[in-house]
DNA sequence: GTTATGGTTTGATGACTATCGAACAATATC
DNA sequence: GATATTGTTCGATAGTCATCAAACCATAAC
């Protein structure tokens, strides 16, 4: 599998992070991570609405964002979320994205 | 001065109010506004850098997000908060957005 | 009415983005 | 090695967006 760089939550911008939850796919994304278990899930599993290609785009956005990381595991790539270190920087984004009600 | 549409909060999807935030300038108009005493400020008051079509194409998109309202004050239109409202419908956002420390 | 001030609308433009199919790379299984 | 599974990268395309200048509208002050 391949070997990414992630950012430094500090060197994140606070729109960047907000660009990457733009996105009605992306934030779904997020959300079925937040609703995982351990927090996990293999991106194959995710939008299967969507292409290959696609889900992998928003992977390297919401990388760049310093909000998930991957973890090798066989073939696959499972993705979870920088819960703490994001929580850290941003406290409170994962309960207000978390948050059920309203409209998407 | 002209009479806007404010959305209803409940059928404002989160990802719009991610879009909105996504941009710098905008982010900074809201940041702007939430150290504001009142909460208020006129619009010929923000971001000095950017020309009056920009700021005002901002106002749009952060009307429609349902986070800003407007009132007539003479030929002025002052620009303020739903502060009770947004936070009503995405618990903790305020608090986010006027977090300090980090890189913008 | 005329002038000034504050903001909107309209084009236009250049940049960015979401999406896909196809080709590619890495790993596992046979 | 051959095949299957997973995901990345490339190129293309259609759409969105931030930005500005210029024209416009509304209010206030003269």
């Amino acid at each position: 599998m391949k070997r990414y760089a992630y950012p430094n939550l500090a060197d994140v911008p606070m729109s960047a992070v907000m660009h990457a939850l733009a996105d009605p796919g992306r934030l779904e994304i997020v959300r079925q991570l937040l609703q995982q278990v351990g927090g996990e899930c293999a991106c194959g599993e995710f939008c299967e609405s969507l292409s290959k290609a696609t889900v992998s785009h928003h992977m390297r956005v919401l990388r760049a964002a310093g909000l998930i990381q991957h973890r090798a595991e066989g073939a696959k790539s499972i993705t979870f979320l920088r819960t703490k270190e994001v929580e850290k920087r941003f406290p409170g984004l994962w309960k207000l994205v978390g948050r059920k009600g309203g409209k998407i």
